[in-house]
DNA sequence: ATGGTGGAGCATCCA
């Protein structure tokens, strides 16, 4: 079982990258952010091509911000739209979180609280947001899997460049503890344990085509589901070339691959480090 | 060079 998850800034816009790419990796679950559509707006855009593709899908939405969604070809049960005690912001609650049953294993699609500045009332709301969210999935006696974009880059390693994020989001102690008190397993991190792998790059100066990027996008696994995987891979490719999202999906193969494959045969889901030092992070960048 | 992009949608806000 292929399960994939992806920011896609907008399915709107991405639409002409998201179909060709079921096409090509055939996942058997994915996890969508940032669809930024009412539901039935989802629905009126994706429904056709989708059902064509095999898939069912749940959608979680909430007009121009926000919005997740879970696409599956194994099942789709049991579809919650946010989880118990999921704190609002703004007395507004936000389109952040979709779970479902997929072929045995409860996904959650996340779209994690940004957190804005260290200490606003953004980065509170985060804070609270995953501690929710650890109350809700540490409740669950069965197969999880967490997905999707964490908006967290888990440790140092997970950053271009470690001094180019001091004072920012993503990175502080309190939002990394939040992750690991989950206590599940960060799949790509288990399988790449050395290397450099990044998930999202800004799409201003070059960041991409310098490979200055961050990894905010996991897949945490309850301990059954990590013991299944057997290919653990950033889709690069999704990130090139005309109108792409900044974010890239990240792939997880359970078992086997769909087509039959055996896995874990994958290139090393990032360039090798290039030493840089003194880029400056483009403002408002995370 | 102290900026730079892209998506929401129409004035800015968000990432």
């Amino acid at each position: 079982m292929r399960i994939a998850t992806w920011n896609v800034n907008s399915v709107k816009q991405r639409v002409p990258r998201l179909l060709p790419w079921l096409d090509e990796r055939k996942p058997d679950v994915v996890c969508l952010q940032e669809t930024k559509l009412s539901d039935e707006a989802f629905a009126d855009l994706l429904a056709g091509p989708l059902a064509e593709r095999g898939y069912t899908f749940a959608h979680h939405g909430q007009g121009q911000w926000n919005g997740v969604a879970l696409l599956s070809r194994v099942g789709l049960a049991d579809v919650e739209r946010g989880f118990p005690g999921q704190p609002d912001f703004a007395d507004r609650a936000e389109a952040r979180a979709i779970g479902a049953d997929c072929g045995g294993v409860k996904v959650w699609s996340l779209y994690v609280p940004n957190g804005r500045e260290v200490d606003s009332d953004h980065y509170a709301y985060k804070l609270s947001w995953l501690d929710a969210l650890a109350a809700h999935a540490a409740s669950g006696p069965g197969d999880v899997a967490l997905c999707g974009d964490m908006n967290i880059a888990p440790a140092d390693a997970d950053l271009f460049d470690p001094a180019a994020y001091v004072g920012h989001t993503h990175v502080t102690p309190r939002e990394r503890e939040r992750l690991a008190a989950f206590g599940l397993v960060d799949v790509m991190r288990e399988r790449w344990p050395d290397e450099r792998v990044f998930s999202y790059w800004d799409y201003r100066a070059g960041m991409f085509h310098q490979d200055l990027g961050m990894r905010i996008d996991l897949v945490l696994a309850s301990g059954p589901v990590a013991g299944r995987v057997r290919a653990t891979w950033v889709d690069r490719a999704a990130r090139k070339g005309k109108l792409p999202s900044d974010h890239a999906p990240v792939i997880v193969d359970l078992d086997v691959a769909p087509d039959g494959d055996i896995g874990p045969v994958v290139p090393p889901p990032s360039r090798p480090a290039r030493g840089r030092r003194g880029v400056t992070l483009p403002q408002g960048s995370r």
